[in-house]
RNA sequence: GGGGGUGUAGCUCAGUUGGUUAGAGCACGUGCCUGUCACGCACGGGGUCGAGGGUUCGAGUCCCUUCACUCCCGCCA
């Protein structure tokens, strides 16, 4: 027999009533009635109430244990009386008559409660991690997490991909976020990077010839925090197939997800095949290229209005002519909001750094007319042609952005969060996913002026390959693709470019020429150049789906030993200096300051 | 790098217009209590009010600086 248990503390039943058991686990809670004790004892599988009466040799030590420690009890089985069942828990039935303990971990003060509901300040949990991975719901959180991980990788191998593992230790690449550097000993003043996605390597995995090849693969990015984005690190389930087009990807991501979310979560899916948005549109009519195809509110644009003779808002009409454009939120049916709602919406757009945003409600007397601050500058013909662009009705508002394209699209993206959950318009307990896709190949550097990738520079250019027009770099559109859900960006994942002088080509666009892409992408330009065949993939982020089908909002609560803001693990002390031998051996010095 | 929020007992928080000795719940300690499951009751210990400076007869409260945590912008092929 175990020195430490015969049982867990979830799994005892009447069945074994007046049977001898061993349990160890930690005190969650104790009720002390003076001459009669209970302790509940809680393990990994659950909790058990155990109990002691004053007669028993053990009841003063008992008595005084502090809350977490670890004991071991033998006791006896004994089905509890029927006023006395805790059908809360899953061993309420029973509970364990102590007949002597061990103490096999003692604690000192706590420095946070395990049982309770409260929230607590991050920087206590994080520091004791091992505390607050002990409290349910997070407990449950990470082990949710573990079976999402076995799941995927079951339907992974059951569709007959093959897992790999690939370089931690690998070169930095120029596209894309800050590399983690990790400086080499055996090569002085050269570094290694941690890989921000195994991306090269996946795609040599293909030209290796292993067809189709899946990852739970850590990626290292060294950018800003944000809830749902850990500094450091992250998981992403990284796939990658060959002889494939962009619908074969689309077949197996679809299906797992379907598969995943119905799986684990009792949230319904609104559409099953998932809708399929183009880059340009979900810009336009959601302002953003994640959009929350839950919220209901769509944006216009009405810009042709602000160029009509009977409209007098000079203000905009001043704004377009120089080249603005005017874009438009209609909610229904609030011309009852109080002003507050109105002006409130206003001042929060302000305070996001916009000029704030203009609004009218429609209203219908003998003829149609504007109400609210700007509802004068508009007539009944001009209002009418504003209806028939947004579909607004009477009783309808009408929110107005004006200003350069990229910032009217980003303020009316938060204004339709904003908005929509002002007037409680989101569905919750549904998942809504979809695809965004035609992105286009290049984009403009704002600051620069040159032209960049907008995102993936492996990314294969749609059209006919023998026949590509490079003279207008920004029309042309990539076979690359964004999964989102509930406004949150799960995975971007492209069909390759597998053909080198397309993508020598293509890098010269951006501005790197030959012998760059030869030194940096070497690996992979050489292995492209000896028979490759055409490939595509994507990589849905783990922590991303588990947060989702937790229902958190944070990251943090679905990741076991996360970084606090600062990219500082607060538990282990990291990041640390090191000795001054460690940084002779590795050929550096530090600054100071 | 920039903007917002928070910071008071081990933990979660209250603290009015600047005014006596800074409070509550949980935890901890002592005592009472034989059926609780957020057990109950009584008593007790516990405070650099994040830190520094200023205004004032007087600062947890007002002002300035700064630190920590967090949310957002930038950044994230």
């Amino acid at each position: 027999m175990n020195k430490y248990r015969t049982h867990t503390c979830g799994e005892l039943s009447k069945k074994l009533k007046n049977k001898e058991v061993s349990l160890s686990g930690w005190i969650n809670k104790k009720r002390d009635h003076g001459n009669l004790l209970f302790i509940d004892l809680r393990d990994n599988y659950g909790i058990t109430q155990c109990v002691v009466e004053k007669n028993n040799e053990n009841f003063n030590n008992l008595e005084k244990l502090p809350l977490e420690t670890v004991i071991n009890i033998k006791g006896e089985v004994v089905e509890r009386s029927k006023e006395t069942i805790n059908s809360e828990i899953k061993t309420g039935e029973i509970e364990i008559k102590i007949n002597s303990f061990i103490i096999l971990g003692k604690t000192k003060e706590l420095p946070m409660p395990v049982f309770s509901e409260q929230e607590y300040s991050e920087e206590i949990r994080l520091k004791y991690r091992f505390l607050d991975l002990r409290r349910n719901k997070i407990h449950q959180n990470i082990i949710l997490r573990s079976k999402v991980i076995s799941f995927i990788r079951s339907e992974m191998e059951k569709l007959g991909f093959l897992e790999f593992q690939t370089p931690i230790l690998t070169s930095s690449s120029p596209e894309g976020a800050r590399d983690f550097l990790v400086p080499s000993r055996l090569n002085p003043g050269k570094f290694y990077a941690l890989p921000q996605a195994p991306q090269q390597f996946k795609q040599l995995i293909m030209v290796s010839g292993f067809d189709k090849y899946f990852q739970i693969a850590p990626c290292f990015r060294d950018e800003d925090a944000r809830a749902d984005r850990s500094p450091g690190e992250f998981y992403q389930l990284d796939l990658e197939m060959s002889f494939v087009e962009q619908e074969d990807i689309f077949n197996v991501v679809e299906k797992l997800m379907v598969k995943l979310f119905n799986n684990f979560s009792k949230n319904k899916i609104l559409n099953e095949v998932f809708p399929k948005i183009k880059y340009s549109e979900a810009m336009l009519k959601y302002g953003t290229d994640k959009p929350d195809l839950r919220n209901p509110l769509i944006i216009k644009d009405v810009t042709e209005i602000f160029t009509r003779d009977d409209v007098t808002f000079e203000i905009f009409k001043k704004l377009v002519k120089a080249g603005s454009s005017v874009r438009a939120i209609v909610t229904k049916q609030t011309k009852d909001k109080p002003r507050s709602f109105f002006d409130n919406i206003d001042n929060w757009a302000k305070e996001q750094g916009s000029s704030g945003l203009a609004y009218f409600t429609i209203e219908k007397n003998k003829d149609i007319q504007g109400k609210g601050p700007i509802g004068k500058f508009f007539n009944n013909d001009s209002i009418k042609c504003i209806m028939n662009i947004t579909s607004a009705e009477v009783g309808d508002t009408v929110f107005l952005s004006c200003g350069k394209i990229s910032e009217i699209e980003k303020i009316l993206s938060l204004a339709r969060e904003k908005i929509a959950n002002d007037l409680n318009l989101i569905e919750k307990n549904k998942f809504a996913f979809c695809w965004i896709v035609d992105y286009p190949m290049f984009e403009k550097d704002e600051e620069t002026n040159k032209i960049k990738f907008s995102h993936n520079p492996f990314s294969m250019p749609q059209g006919d390959l023998n026949n590509i027009d490079f003279t207008k770099p920004l029309d042309l559109k990539a076979y690359q693709y964004d999964i989102v859900c509930n406004g949150i960006e799960l995975s971007s994942g492209a069909i390759r470019n597998h053909i080198p002088e397309l993508m020598y080509k293509l890098f010269e666009i951006a501005g790197y020429d030959k012998n760059i892409v030869n030194e940096k992408f070497s690996g992979m330009i050489n292995a492209l150049s000896y028979g490759a065949p055409p490939h595509g993939g994507i990589a849905p982020g783990i922590d991303r789906i588990v947060m989702l089908l937790a229902e958190e909002k944070n990251i943090r609560e679905v990741t076991m030993f996360p970084m606090n803001q600062n990219a500082q693990d607060l538990m282990m002390n990291a990041p640390s200096e090191v000795s001054s031998e460690q940084l002779k051996e590795l050929n550096l010095s530090i600054k100071k300051k």
